[in-house]
DNA sequence: CCTCCTGTCGGGTTTTCCCCTACATTTCCT
DNA sequence: AGGAAATGTAGGGGAAAACCCGACAGGAGG
């Protein structure tokens, strides 16, 4: 079940020790489908590089000499979007997890892990998971729910409107007007009027953009068909 | 480097579908260090048996009968500690994820994932690492980050536009009326309509629903403030 | 200099929204 | 069982918003 012969993941790896680089291209190594294909020591190479070679994954380590590897982030993801970031640090602070999940990243592993859980997380970040190392997890849970407390209160909301009124929010979120919807759903526009103004009252929202923003939190906008 | 035989995991089922049960323990049976000790059809059952059995693992579903999954989370933490919860469910809303991670399950897959990811996902759980599915990253990061995927092939388009053009056609899709913008950017509201048309005309958009997916995808859309 | 782009508005027409009302079914409560 | 509340469905009419046109001034560039 592993036979085609897909083209090798390309990795960049952006690290300041020389040895824990060379360490990394030798526990690679063994692994066709892995592919090294640059090495960075600095942010401003790392920057450099990313452009260039635009990897399927990058290995990044935080503590670059020049500039702070969260703080580059943002750019990397703007010159290779399609590269998914792995943290690759030892910090272990929760904040820096945080932060690193912020500025999109999609695996943080503390060096200090075992070499198989590197190998564990490409897998998972090349599945489309979200690989958060299991020393991690702890901080990650405290720091990152807290900050959510409204979605609780209007959960509940949200789950009293009837189906069809969710349906019809929805859509009026997505940017729909009332006959787009109407020839969706195969109503009347005045149909659907009815029910986005039940929901409307009922979620306590009195403009599109008010919705608009309750949607966002609940993350009911998203790219479907 | 698996050669111990360390007693197999102990497996819970929660799910009031027999089939699926009996799907799972097929599923689990070819592998003898998964034992599946016990299975509930309610959460009564479930908070019953994970006190009498203990279990590493607990296969949750959300849609229990009588008492919805996520409310049982904390007594069956208390109950049995060592628990590892890991929801299976068809609830795909981003905010189920984020509660029940906050309630303390260690996973989430939906019901639709593969089943080799269900495998994946109980050996992510028993290294202690938390597994969530690919199909709910995007909704657990979205409500985090600004953005994170793909925005290539329109992204020049978007860059054409004169930074009032941005600014008034991102409030458009967030769901403002020209007058709340207007209001916003100290400018007539007829102004902000010729901004509207203008921008429109030249992303080849015709509804506000299509400049909204398209905010989407270049991930403008975000709660502010 | 002349053109194109941008920032800024207004007039009028069409579309959509919003509030109210209406009624049949379904569901819930007692 | 019987009534109340919620739900699915839809129309009328006025208010609001969007949409199509045109206008003009200032700046950038050929």
């Amino acid at each position: 079940m592993s036979s085609h012969p897909s083209p090798p993941l390309r990795i960049l790896i952006a690290d300041d020790h020389a040895i824990l680089r060379a360490g990394l291209r030798a526990l690679l190594n063994p692994y066709p489908h892995y592919q090294v294909v640059g090495e960075a020591e600095t942010a401003r190479q790392t920057l450099e590089q990313v452009q260039k070679l635009q990897p399927d994954i990058l290995l990044l380590d935080l503590n670059l000499p020049d500039v702070h590897g969260l703080e580059i982030l943002g750019q990397i993801r703007h010159l290779s979007p399609k590269t998914r970031i792995l943290v690759l640090t030892m910090y272990t602070d929760p904040a820096y997890l945080q932060q690193a999940l912020k500025a999109g990243a999609v695996g943080y592993i503390p060096k200090h892990a075992a070499d198989t859980e590197l190998l564990t997380a490409l897998q998972a970040v090349m599945r489309g998971e979200v690989y958060i190392h299991s020393s991690m997890t702890r901080g990650l849970l405290e720091n990152l729910l807290p900050q959510q407390p409204d979605a609780e209160s209007s959960q509940d909301a949200w789950e009293q409107l009837s189906p069809r009124e969710q349906e019809v929010l929805r859509l009026v979120a997505m940017g729909y007007t009332s006959g787009e919807i109407a020839r969706r759903l195969h109503l009347s526009p005045k149909t659907v009027d009815t029910y986005r103004s039940r929901g409307m009252e009922k979620l306590g929202l009195r403009t599109r953009a008010a919705l608009v923003r309750f949607a966002l939190r609940k993350g009911l906008l998203r790219l479907e068909e």
